[in-house]
RNA sequence: GCGGGAGUCGCCAAGCCCGGUCAACGGCGCAGGGUUUAGGUCCCUGUCUCUUAGGGGUUCGUGGGUUCGAAUCCCACCUUCCGCACCA
């Protein structure tokens, strides 16, 4: 068994210092980021994995001779580590047992977790850790919090910065909201942790004889042109109040909701009145001016909106079932209700010309108590808000698909009726309850602070920033341009958290997913910071404009924020030197937020040249084929699968489970296996060691040349972060040639050299991926310097290295044929025979895969182009020949063909010195090998290029 | 509904972008053999089907199409996962 923890902690000495990166003209920059961790717990196996793929990209970068800058910094902004330091406070044992149990913080530090920036520094310093023991080689240099003041200092400039641009805007905006302690709610605030979620219905006025208003809430305001009459519920009371000037008759549950909505005072104007008082009134529907009845319906209920509904009966089924009820009981209602006919405003593919009516009908509602009605509504609403398109007679919102009318129709509804409430809001999830056990309402905030993603010319800029930058992989970049068509305005400011206050409006902090936008940019700011080189108390606008955006000279700069001219001059230099982002590495979860933003804000901000280069998306990882729970039920803390399995076998795990966008399914297993493959890997470079002498055969050249291909090979896949099959070139692919180097070795013995500088290679193209064994193997084999800052592997192919590749693959081919013929005729051998295509078969074969090539395949094809060559025209009279040679080209790989063309080999020599001493050795048979003609053999005549005819005596 | 991903030989899972070594990598399972006191580990062989001198047939969600040739490209459909926000 190997130690990884005394391999891993030595290399990590080893390589101390060594990540740091600064401006150096003389070389080509490369700067790597990826996104913060939030330090609300110990990062696990899914955390891993975006910063493993991003270490392996700026390790290959350094080999490559590039100067990586790839920094670290830590998002302390936002709700969820205070929720957790309130509940701390309050002795939420649930949540202490796991913080001890599972994420094994000792319990002697959990008081102190009642102070949120005690758990952000707590898991910060445990997260930093496991990067460290996981072997990433990050600059720590400008490492950062954003509750830093220097960070609060470049937020808040950022913020000005987007005000001055006009994308910060002001505007209501509804949120869960506890009336006890008058503050907004999310998950953690909430009893059970549930995420307040609510849905918005719209008021219709509907003007009562005497200029009171019976308003209705409708989740539909696109159905008003097919209103028919109105409901209340008869044994309800209705209470008057108050509202914009008016006395509505609402349901006294209502009344709070209404004084939640930022639309005035609520008053009470006098005694309720009951709901049958009500019934045979006539209202009148705003914008449609047209005048209905109203009538009583016991569906209606008194906690959910107003308390009194719009009647739809072509598009309700509830509004369809209650009028039916009225008809059979009769009475006046009943005489009103027999006079109604449905009103079809929407049409719906495969829907008549009274969808709720049919659907009623059909499914034999006997009543509006009928429980099934619920879900005949859901459906109905379903097919017309999808498939829908408004009917002529409804006036502006004629003829559009129903789900925009939804909006239109709620938007001239509100111009209609002049000023707010224009809509109200309920629970979708309700009950909701505060942590204090107070029932939660929705609460308007008018004043709340918007991002507008939403502006023309902005998306236009972010768009052509996009465009110009390389997405990895190349199939996510549809679902990017799907968000920017789809980003609206965004709260970008909270009034609880962590984080940075904002200038203008000290009452609200900078939300976590707005103050993260162009932060890479302060990576180099921060540098300065932690070298005490600035004061963070001094730094202002005057000296981010310049440094980041080259405004003003450094010396205006300098006297502005009070620090000396030559270090604002080398921060503005380092920052022109490393920007923009060459990569910017994340989950795939972040697409549809911080990834655009980062690109919507880098687009408004930066002049073009500093536009991020690529965007590099990652999938998620799956433990043992599950989604990892946040019940933390199987999560496993990187640190702790560190420290029993070992970084790289973790690495290797990780990276080679899944393809980039795929879901990484991580494995015990595959740990352990890829574990075992270090370890001896390692332990064949020890027993290598730096030895090895002697002259090198045809079999080393052609290891060399392996090497050199599988370079290229694992380089092109890392460009474009396909890690996976890059993994599996350096461990199975050399595997597998290694072995056949062997084979190929063992007859004559030595190929020591060759093989010590194929192991070095091949540890050098192992480094970026596993690190640490890297390096033991390379010390192992007495190599110079580490791995890990070695040269990458030269890729570039040499002279004849096509030709030695293409005769060993006639070698290995003509043996594994040679083992087939024994296996399948179940015969020994003591000679074996085979008979080398001749001059006019390796003429034709030329041709043909020539044409081939040239994307004419067809055996008509082939024959044109044999006739029009002089040297191989002949064979056109060998049909089974040209077919059989057609499939032989045809079979064979890209890698094949290309080598065919470029290589030169001389096949009857490859036998000869390849193949005999392997036949003899392994099969202790004598080869033979003959050219076509000679011999006479009855099969010699079959012989193919690249097939010889075998003849096993 | 919209956007994206996925459906492969018992299971997991490569291949698909760049159509032809694809009956289709690899792992698990299963069968046989070796190592071992035994078990485990480890090693070898086999694992759609018919053959038995390096071979043929039928397969890659379903149905069409393009092509000399399709798991791979195009179209339609079915199934399934993720996202559609103000939360990091």
């Amino acid at each position: 068994m190997v130690d990884w923890a005394s391999i891993e902690s030595k290399w990590r000495e080893r390589w101390r210092g060594t990540e740091v990166a600064h401006a150096d003209a003389s070389r080509e920059k490369r700067f790597i980021t990826v996104a913060y961790p939030y330090p609300n717990s110990p990062q696990h196996i899914g955390h891993g994995r975006t910063y493993t793929l991003a270490d392996v990209h700026a390790r290959f970068e350094r080999m490559r001779g590039r100067n990586v800058l790839f920094p670290m910094a830590f998002h302390y902004t936002g709700t969820p580590i205070l929720g957790m330091a309130e509940r701390i406070e309050s002795g939420d044992e649930g949540l202490i047992s796991g913080l001890v149990d599972l994420y094994g913080v000792p319990r002697e530090r959990i008081p102190e977790f009642a102070d949120p920036v005690k758990i952000a520094r707590y898991f910060h310093e445990e997260i930093r850790s496991g990067m460290v023991e996981m072997g990433y080689s990050i600059d720590w240099s400008g490492e950062f919090t954003t509750i830093d003041p220097a960070y609060k200092k470049f937020i808040a400039w950022q913020v000005r910065l987007l005000r001055e641009r006009g994308v910060i805007v002001q505007g209501s905006h509804p949120v869960g909201w506890c009336p006890r302690d008058s503050n907004p709610v999310s998950q953690h605030d909430t009893r059970g942790d549930v995420e307040p979620d609510f849905v918005e219905y719209t008021i219709v006025r509907l003007a009562l004889e005497g200029g009171r208003v019976l308003p209705a809430a409708t989740m539909r305001p696109e159905t008003v042109y097919g209103v028919t009459n109105a409901w209340v519920n008869p044994d309800m009371e209705y209470a008057r109040v108050r509202v914009a000037g008016a006395e509505w008759l609402v349901a006294p549950e209502c009344i709070s909701k209404l004084s939640h909505l930022d639309a005035g005072p609520v008053e009470s104007t006098g005694t309720s009145v009951r709901g049958a008082d009500l019934v045979g009134l006539t209202a009148r529907v705003p914008g449609v001016d047209r005048d209905v009845r109203v009538l009583p319906a016991t569906f209606v209920r008194a906690d959910v909106g107003t308390g009194a509904v719009m009647s739809v009966p072509a598009h309700a089924p509830y509004d369809c079932a209650a009028l039916e009820d009225l008809r059979r009981a009769g009475g006046e209602a009943g005489e009103i209700a027999r006079s109604i006919r449905p009103v079809q405003i929407i049409q719906t593919e495969g829907r008549g010309e009274d969808p709720a009516g049919e659907l009623v009908a059909a499914a034999g509602v006997a009543s509006q108590g009928d429980e099934r009605l619920e879900g005949l509504t859901k459906d109905l609403y379903a097919a017309e808000y999808y498939g829908g398109t408004m009917l002529p007679g409804t006036g502006s919102l004629a003829g559009m698909p129903a789900r925009e009318a939804k909006e239109a129709a709620a938007e001239w509804l509100a111009g209609e009726q002049r000023g707010p409430p224009e809509a109200m809001y309920e629970f979708s999830n309700a009950p909701i309850f505060c942590r204090c056990g107070t029932a939660c309402v929705v609460h308007v905030l008018s004043n709340q602070w918007f991002i507008d993603y939403s502006s023309a010319e902005w998306k236009a800029l972010a768009r052509r920033a996009l465009g110009a930058l390389e997405v990895v992989p190349p199939e996510m970049r549809p679902e990017f341009e799907h968000v920017f068509g789809w980003l609206r305005e965004r709260a970008c400011a909270r009034q609880t958290g962590l984080g940075t206050a904002l200038p203008w409006d000290g009452g609200w902090t900078v939300e976590s997913l707005s103050d993260s936008v162009i932060y890479m940019s302060y990576y180099v700011v921060s540098r300065f910071v932690n070298a005490g080189r600035l004061d963070p108390e001094s730094l202002d606008d005057a000296f981010f404009d310049h440094v980041l955006l080259g405004r003003g000279s450094a010396r205006e700069a300098a006297a502005s924020c009070g620090a000396d001219e030559e270090t604002v001059a080398e921060v503005r230099s380092e920052f022109e030197y490393f920007y923009p982002v060459d990569s910017r590495h994340s989950g795939r979860d972040l697409v549809p937020n911080h990834l655009s933003f980062f690109v919507f804000n880098h687009a408004l901000v930066f002049p073009e040249r500093h536009w991020p280069r690529q965007i590099v998306v990652n999938g998620s990882v799956l433990m043992e084929g599950k989604k990892m729970s946040k019940s933390m039920s199987n999560i496993i803390p990187l640190r702790q699968a560190v420290r029993e399995h070992g970084a790289d076998p973790i690495r290797l795990a990780i990276l080679s489970s899944a393809e980039l966008l795929q879901d990484a399914d991580f494995k015990l297993d595959l740990v352990r296996s890829s574990s075992r493959q270090l370890e001896s890997m390692i332990s064949e470079c020890a027993r290598i060691g730096s030895g090895g002498g002697g002259e090198a055969s045809p079999a080393d050249e052609w290891l060399g040349a392996r090497v050199r291909e599988t370079a290229g090979t694992v380089s092109s896949l890392i460009e474009r972060m396909r890690l996976r099959e890059a993994v599996r070139h350096v461990m199975a692919g050399l595997d597998a040639d290694l072995a056949w180097h062997a084979r190929r070795a063992a007859p004559s013995g030595g190929g020591a050299v060759a093989l010590r500088e194929a192991w070095a290679a091949r540890a050098a193209l192992l480094s970026p991926f596993a690190p640490h064994a890297a390096d033991e193997m390379w010390e192992s084999l007495g190599m110079d310097g580490t791995a890990s800052s070695s040269a990458w592997p030269g890729s570039s192919a040499r002279g004849d290295d096509a030709a030695l590749l293409l005769s060993e693959l006639a070698v290995a081919s003509a043996m594994s044929d040679i083992q087939r013929i024994l296996r399948s005729a179940r015969i020994g051998a003591s000679r074996v025979t085979l008979h080398v295509a001749g001059q006019a078969k390796s003429r034709a074969h030329d041709v043909m895969l020539r044409a081939a090539e040239g994307g004419a395949a067809d055996i008509g094809s082939m024959m044109r182009a044999l006739g029009a060559d002089p040297g191989a025209a002949a064979m056109r009279r060998d049909a089974a020949f040209v077919k059989r040679t057609l499939s032989d080209i045809l079979s064979a790989t890209p890698r094949e063909r290309r080598l065919r063309l470029e290589g030169d080999a001389d096949e009857a020599a490859a036998y000869r010195s390849g193949l005999a001493p392997l036949v003899a050795h392994e099969l202790g048979a004598e080869l033979v090998v003959l050219g076509e003609g000679e011999g006479g053999g009855p099969k010699a005549a079959s012989a193919r290029p690249f097939k010889p005819a075998i003849l096993v005596e």
